[in-house]
DNA sequence: AAATTGTATACCTGGTTAGTATTGAATGCG
DNA sequence: CGCATTCAATACTAACCAGGTATACAATTT
C-alpha cells in the first residue's frame, strides 16, 4: 500500500510524455495514443495539470498542451500535488486536520515530522530524474545520491 | 494526499502504545481506550499485528498484547506494511502488477526505483525515533540524520 | 467449571475514485 | 465572417474498497 491515486500516477506518465516532447505541443488525442489511456480520463487528467500551471495549453488549429517547464524542474511532489492535492501521509498531516481524535492523539504531532522527509524526497525527484531509473539496476539520480549514501548497499 | 491507509495509521498508534508499556502486557479494552478508538476496530487491527509478528498475544485473564521487540527495532515500514500488505506507491511496484499498461508504459520500470527510496525512509524510521519527532521543531532521528544532512535548512 | 480474554468470520455501508457523456467557449484560417 | 479545430466546464454514473460492526467461538487461568 501507501498508494499514489490512479489519476496522479497518470499525471506523471503524461508530463513525462510531454517533456520527452517539449517544447513542442501535443494535442489532447496525441497524448490519449502515446500514453495508451482513454481519451476522457486525459481530459480529466489535463485539467488539473493546467490548474497547477504545470502545463500550457492553447486552443484552435495546431493547439495542444505544452509543458511548462524544463523536465528537470518539475518535481515528483508537484506533479502528484497537481492531481490529488497536498501529500499528507495521515489526517494529521493537512493543514486542517479532520481527524476525530487529533487533540487526544499521541502521534498527531509526530506523523508530519515523517512526512516532511518523505515528500522531500519526493520534491528531490525531478521528470528528469526518473528518465534515469532502472528496475534492475536503478541509477541513483544525483540530487538523492547524497541522500542516498549511507543505503547505497541495496 | 500520498495516503496511509486509517487502519495503518491506528496500527502505528496502537504500536506506539505497546511500546511504552513494555515489556507490560494490554488487554484490547485497555488499548482501546487509551487510544481512543473503538473497539471492534481495535480488534481488526490487532489481528494483522499478531499475524505480523509484531505483538505477542496471550489469552485467559490477565491476557493481553506485547510489543514483540524493543520499539527501537521496529520499523514504520514494517508496521504499515503489517496492516496494509507491501509497500507499493503504484501498481507496478508490486510483485505481481495488475495494470492494464503495463507492458506498454514507458514508466513501470521507474516507479520501482523511487518506492525503493521512499520505503527506505519508512525502514530507518523506528517507533522509538517517533517518539523524538515534534511538529514545530522536528528532530530528526539519528538513523536519518545522515539521509537528511544535505536537507537540513527546512 | 466459570470467568476472562483473544480469535475468527461474515456482513454492511458510506465515501471515494475512476471513468464517461454532453455541452460550451476560445482560437486560428481562409 | 463563418467554419474547423481544439481545449474547458459540468455533471453524472458505476464500481469498488476501506472502515466499521456484530456475533459466535476457542483458549487459558484459577
Ligand atoms: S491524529 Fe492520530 S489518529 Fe488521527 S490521523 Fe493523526 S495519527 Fe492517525
Ligand atoms: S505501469 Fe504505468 S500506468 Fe501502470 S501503474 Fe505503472 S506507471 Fe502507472
Amino acid at each position: 500500500m501507501l498508494k499514489v491515486g490512479r489519476l496522479a500516477d497518470y499525471g506523471v506518465l503524461i508530463l513525462h510524455h510531454l517533456g520527452r516532447m517539449r517544447p513542442a505541443r501535443l494535442a489532447m488525442d496525441s497524448i490519449a495514443e502515446i500514453t495508451h489511456l482513454p481519451l476522457p480520463t486525459v481530459r480529466k487528467v489535463m485539467k488539473y495539470l493546467v490548474d497547477a500551471e504545470l502545463v500550457i495549453s492553447k486552443r484552435g488549429p495546431n493547439g495542444g498542451y505544452q509543458l511548462a517547464r524544463p523536465p528537470a524542474q518539475v518535481s515528483l511532489a508537484e506533479a502528484i500535488a497537481a492531481v490529488e492535492g497536498p501529500l499528507t501521509l495521515t489526517e494529521c498531516c493537512a493543514a486542517r486536520s479532520t481527524c476525530e481524535i487529533h487533540d487526544r492523539c499521541d502521534l498527531a504531532d509526530r506523523w508530519p515530522g515523517v512526512n516532511a522527509i518523505v515528500v522531500k524526497v519526493l520534491e528531490r525527484t525531478s521528470l528528469a530524474d526518473l528518465d534515469r531509473f532502472g528496475r534492475h539496476e536503478p541509477h541513483v539520480p544525483p540530487p538523492l545520491r547524497e541522500l542516498m549514501a549511507p543505503i547505497r548497499h541495496l
